[in-house]
DNA sequence: TATATACGATACTATTGAGTTTCGGATCTT
DNA sequence: AAGATCCGAAACTCAATAGTATCGTATATA
C-alpha cells in the first residue's frame, strides 16, 4: 500500500456488465466514495503536525475530516498504516529542473528558493516529520517514506543548483555536491525538529552565505553576515 | 528540579541535633538512600534510548534499575519529571579548552576529535536525543535541557577550534563561526534522528573535509583546487 | 423494488500504563 | 528497644484509546 488511491483492489475492469457464466465478483450495493480520501489523509497530516503520532488519536482525524472512524478503518487497517498512506501521499516538492529558478549565479538560484510559500510549505513539512519522530524506530520503512516525500526533494533542488553551478564553471568541480546538497536541509531539519525554532530568511541566508557558498569557493558578496548568536527566532 | 541530588528538599542544617525548642521537623527513620539515584536515571536514559519516551514505561526503568515502581515515585513525581531529570543529569562531553586536542591546524583538531569513544558517546547521546523527540512539544524547557547537555558542548568544542584557527592566523576572522560551530552537530544529529543512518568516521571526514574546512578556504589536503586556478584566490 | 454496501454516529471491548496503595522487611534516630 | 521511614515487590485504581460492532440512513446494482 502505497497511494490511497491503490489500496482497494483494483478496479473490476466491467463493473456494468453483469454478464459473466463464472465466478466474477460483482460488487453491490452503495460505492465507496474515494474523493474523500484526500481530506481524510489532510486531517491525518494535520493531527499528526500538531500532536504527533502518540498524542494523535483515530478520532481527532475522524473528528477533523468529518469522517466516522469506522469509515477509517474501513480504508485503512490500522492507524499505522493510514499514517504512512498519509505521508507517502504528500505532495512532493517540485524538483522539475525546467520549473526551478535559473538565475545564471548559485547565489541567484539559492536565494531564488527563499520565498514565503516556500518557507511555510518546509516547515509543514518538518512538523510532520517530528510527529513522526516517534513512529520511525518501530516502523522501518518510514524512514524510506519519510525521507523520499521531505528530505530526498530538498535535496535534489540543491543537488541541481550545485550541479548547474559546476557546469557553467562558477564553482570547481571537485567540490563534495553531495554532502554540500545535505547541509540546509539538515540543519533546518535540526532547527525545527530539536531546537524548536523557526527556519525563517535570516537563517537561510546564513547557511547560504556563512556555509554553502563559501565552501564552494565563492565569498560572500559585499553585503551579509549574521549577527552573532544566529538569527531572529521564536521558537 | 535539577539535579538527581538536589531533588529532595536542602538538607536540615543539623540533622544530629534534637535540641530545638520552637518547630524543627528533625527527619525521623532510614535516610533514603541517594547512591542509588544515578543507576535509576542511567536506567532511564537507557530505556529512553532503547524504546523512546511513549513507549518507555515506569515498570521499565524500575526493572531496569532493579527498584521498586514506588521508590521511583518517592523521588520524582512523575514520568516526565524523571525524564527531565535524567537529562538534566546526563554527563556533559568535556569542554574545557585546556583538555582538548591542540594540533597547530584547524584540520588536526578537528579530525583528534574523531575517536572511537567520542563517536560512541555522541551516538548514544543522540539515540537518547531521538527519544526525547516525542516529548519536545509538551514539555518545553526540556528543549533547552537537551540543548544544553547534548548539542551545547559540541558546538562549544567546534567554536573553540574555529576561534583558535582565527586567532592563529590560520582561517579568516570573517567567517560566520557561529553558523559553522553548529553544521556537524546539525547534520549529525539529523543523520541520527532522521535517516537512522550511524556517524561514523567517513560520515564526519566528509563533513569535515567537503563543508567545514572549504567554508573557511582551508582546501582538503595538501594539495587543492585553488592553486592551479590561476589568480591567487579570493578565500 | 429488493438487496447489498457505504456512510456518520455512537456504544462497546480489551488492553495498556501512569500513578497509588499495601506489605513484609531493613535501617535509621532516640 | 521503639517508632519512623525507607526498601522492593506486587496488587490495585483509573483514564485513555485502538479497534469492533451496531444503528439508522443514503446510494448503488439488478
Amino acid at each position: 500500500m502505497t497511494q490511497s488511491f491503490l489500496t482497494e483492489e483494483p478496479q473490476r475492469e466491467e463493473p456494468t456488465t453483469p454478464a459473466s457464466p463464472a465466478s466474477k465478483p460483482v460488487k453491490l450495493g452503495r460505492k465507496r466514495d474515494h474523493t474523500r480520501d484526500p481530506a481524510i489523509l489532510e486531517a491525518a497530516l494535520a493531527v499528526l503536525a500538531e500532536t504527533g503520532y502518540d498524542g494523535m488519536t483515530i478520532d481527532m482525524v475522524a473528528a477533523r475530516a468529518k469522517a466516522g472512524k469506522a469509515t477509517l478503518y474501513r480504508r485503512w487497517p490500522s492507524k499505522a498504516e493510514l499514517v504512512l498512506d498519509a505521508v507517502a501521499c504528500l505532495k512532493k516538492a517540485d524538483t522539475d529542473p525546467a520549473r526551478l529558478p535559473d538565475t545564471g549565479t548559485l547565489r541567484g538560484d539559492l536565494t531564488a528558493m527563499i520565498k514565503p510559500h516556500t518557507i511555510e510549505d518546509g516547515e509543514r513539512k518538518l512538523q510532520i516529520m517530528a510527529g513522526l519522530m516517534s513512529m520511525l524506530n518501530s516502523t522501518p520503512e518510514l524512514v524510506d517514506t519519510a525521507t523520499a516525500a521531505i528530505v530526498d526533494p530538498r535535496v535534489a533542488v540543491n543537488r541541481i543548483f550545485l550541479r548547474r553551478a559546476v557546469d557553467r564553471g562558477e564553482i570547481p568541480s571537485d567540490c563534495d555536491l553531495e554532502t554540500l546538497a545535505l547541509v540546509s536541509p539538515s540543519m533546518a531539519a535540526f532547527r525545527v525538529l530539536v531546537l524548536k525554532k523557526t527556519v525563517d530568511r535570516d537563517f537561510l541566508l546564513s547557511l547560504i552565505d556563512g556555509v554553502i557558498l563559501p565552501a564552494v569557493g565563492l565569498g560572500v558578496g559585499p553585503t551579509r553576515r549574521l549577527t552573532e548568536d544566529g538569527s531572529t527566532d521564536t521558537r
